[in-house]
DNA sequence: TTGACGTATGTCCATATGGGTATATAATGT
DNA sequence: ACATTATATACCCATATGGACATACGTCAA
């Protein structure tokens, strides 16, 4: 078999900085396709290449709005990356230091339970 | 020009299924290869080119033991995608309605004292 | 040394990609 | 009808990928 399709997930879809560039944009608010092309300076197909990629990730919605179609974001698709990526926190946060020790002298407390009371 | 290298950087690491599942699986511990490779049921050298990548962007680190190689994770290299992430949170989570209320409500009374003031 | 084990690497293929250029489509204004 | 604007699509290319397979490398035991 071959390579696995990008256009699959909202992982993928992100995975590319300029499709990235774009959401940061769009988190200003909603915004024609030229919008982005000039802010970006990125030719216009290929915008509207990396629009569509989020379109069917659901990333982003559109509307019509005379010549012009307006997208605007839609982060719950980001959802799953967040969720999956906050477990790891841990693993750099010192967030989680306190919490650590408090876990361990529970542990240790209930080993000692469990060894002496009845 | 052509496409952009995957190995770049975490997000094109973590883009695909496979590698987060490896991830998952070091989250549980240091681990030889084989391991990954029975609990994923993935050909041996699918997994070595895997690791390989995630090595590349720094998410997980190796260690020498004996004829094995114990891999161990290292979520630091995940942090920027947590950064870029959680900025999106408030897209989707309620847990940022109340903020926006106040939010607004200072905004309006800004405005009238601009208004009215002096 | 020989062999088994654990892992990495090289080669091959099919495919999907990002980007460029040209063109189609659609809405508006004249 | 025509030109202009705004966007999407089609076509092309170079390249990197994930996967399969075979093999090389390094370590340990007999």
């Amino acid at each position: 078999m071959a390579r696995a399709a990008t256009t699959a997930d909202a992982f993928n879809a992100v995975a590319e900085p300029r499709r990235r560039q774009i959401l940061d944009v769009l988190a200003g608010g909603e915004r024609p396709v030229n919008d982005i092309v000039a802010r970006l300076h990125l030719a216009q197909p290929l915008v509207s290449k990396h629009l569509r990629v989020l379109r069917e990730v659901g990333l982003v919605g559109v509307r019509d709005h005379g010549r012009q179609r307006l997208y605007r974001l839609d982060g719950r698709a980001l959802k799953p990356i967040h969720d999956w990526v906050k477990d790891y926190e841990r693993s750099w946060s010192q967030r989680f230091d306190r919490l650590d020790v408090v876990l361990e002298e529970l542990k240790q407390t209930k080993e000692e339970n469990d060894g002496s009371g009845k």
